[in-house]
DNA sequence: TATGTAGATAGATGAGTGTCGATCTGGAGT
DNA sequence: ACTCCAGATCGACACTCATCTATCTACATA
C-alpha cells in the first residue's frame, strides 16, 4: 500500500492541471481517522490526560472525591471532564450508592497507540 | 509511586472534611501532561490525523501539492492544519524553492506513544 | 420524612478552532 | 522586468470548548 516516493513536481506542465499526481490516498481510513481523533481529542487536555494517568496507574476503580482535590478546578468542571473521557470511550463509571467511580477502558485506548506506534 | 487503591470513602465523617483522603498525586507531571496534551490536541481532528498517517507512511518528506488533494478542503485550510501540526513539534517542514516538503519528526510522536503504552 | 451530601446537569461567558475567500510572498520561467 | 504559480498569511464567521456559579438528583442517615 504505502508507495515509496519523494515525488518531484514537473516545473514546466500545462496550465489548469496540478501539479503533480495524487500518489495516494483512498481514504479507506477516513472513519478510523475520526474514530481516533475522537480519543485524541479527549486527551487534547492537560486536565483530562493527567485524570486518565491517574486512573492509568491504580488499577482499580477510583472514587471522583479523590479525582477532585488533585485539580484545582471546581467540582462541576472536573465532572465534565470525565464526562468528555467517557464519551470518547476511554473510561467507564459506576455509581453503586452515594459515590461514583471511575476507571479506564483500556480498549480504546489500544486501537490508538497501536496505529501511533 | 503507584499505591493500590480501591479506596471506600467513609460514610459517616465530620461536616466540613473532604469525603476521603487525597492519596496521590504530586503534580510532577503538570509539564509533561501539558507537553503531550499538546500532541494529542494536534492529532485530534480527523484531516491533521490522516496528513500525520499519509507522512508517516511515505518515508520520504511529501510536497503538499500533493497534500492538498487528498481532502476536500480548500489549501490555506490544508495549510493551517500542517502548521499546527508543524507547531506541536510532530512535522517539520522544507522549501527548497517553490514548492514545500513536508516530514514527520517521529520524536515528538515518541513520548507520546510510550507514556500511551 | 426530613436533612445532608456526592456528583451530575444547566446556563452563561470568554477564549479558541475549522473553514473559507482574498491577499501576500517569493522563487521560476520567459 | 514581467508574469505565473505554490504555498503562507489575513480577516471574517460560525461553532466548539473550558470554566464558573447555581441548581438538580438521588442515596444515606437520623
Amino acid at each position: 500500500m504505502s508507495v515509496d516516493l519523494e515525488l518531484e513536481p514537473k516545473t514546466k506542465r500545462p496550465p489548469g492541471e496540478p501539479c503533480c499526481e495524487p500518489v495516494v490516498y483512498p481514504d479507506v481510513e477516513r472513519e478510523q481517522a475520526e474514530r481516533m481523533a475522537r480519543i485524541a481529542k479527549a486527551l487534547g487536555d492537560p486536565v483530562r490526560l493527567q485524570l486518565v494517568d491517574v486512573l492509568r496507574k491504580h488499577a482499580g476503580k477510583v472514587c471522583v472525591c479523590e479525582l477532585v482535590p488533585l485539580f484545582d478546578l471546581s467540582q462541576p468542571t472536573v465532572s465534565h471532564h470525565l464526562k468528555k473521557l467517557k464519551d470518547a470511550g476511554i473510561v467507564g463509571s459506576e455509581r453503586p450508592g452515594l459515590w461514583a467511580y471511575y476507571y479506564v477502558k483500556n480498549d480504546a485506548l489500544k486501537e490508538f497507540s497501536e496505529w501511533l506506534s
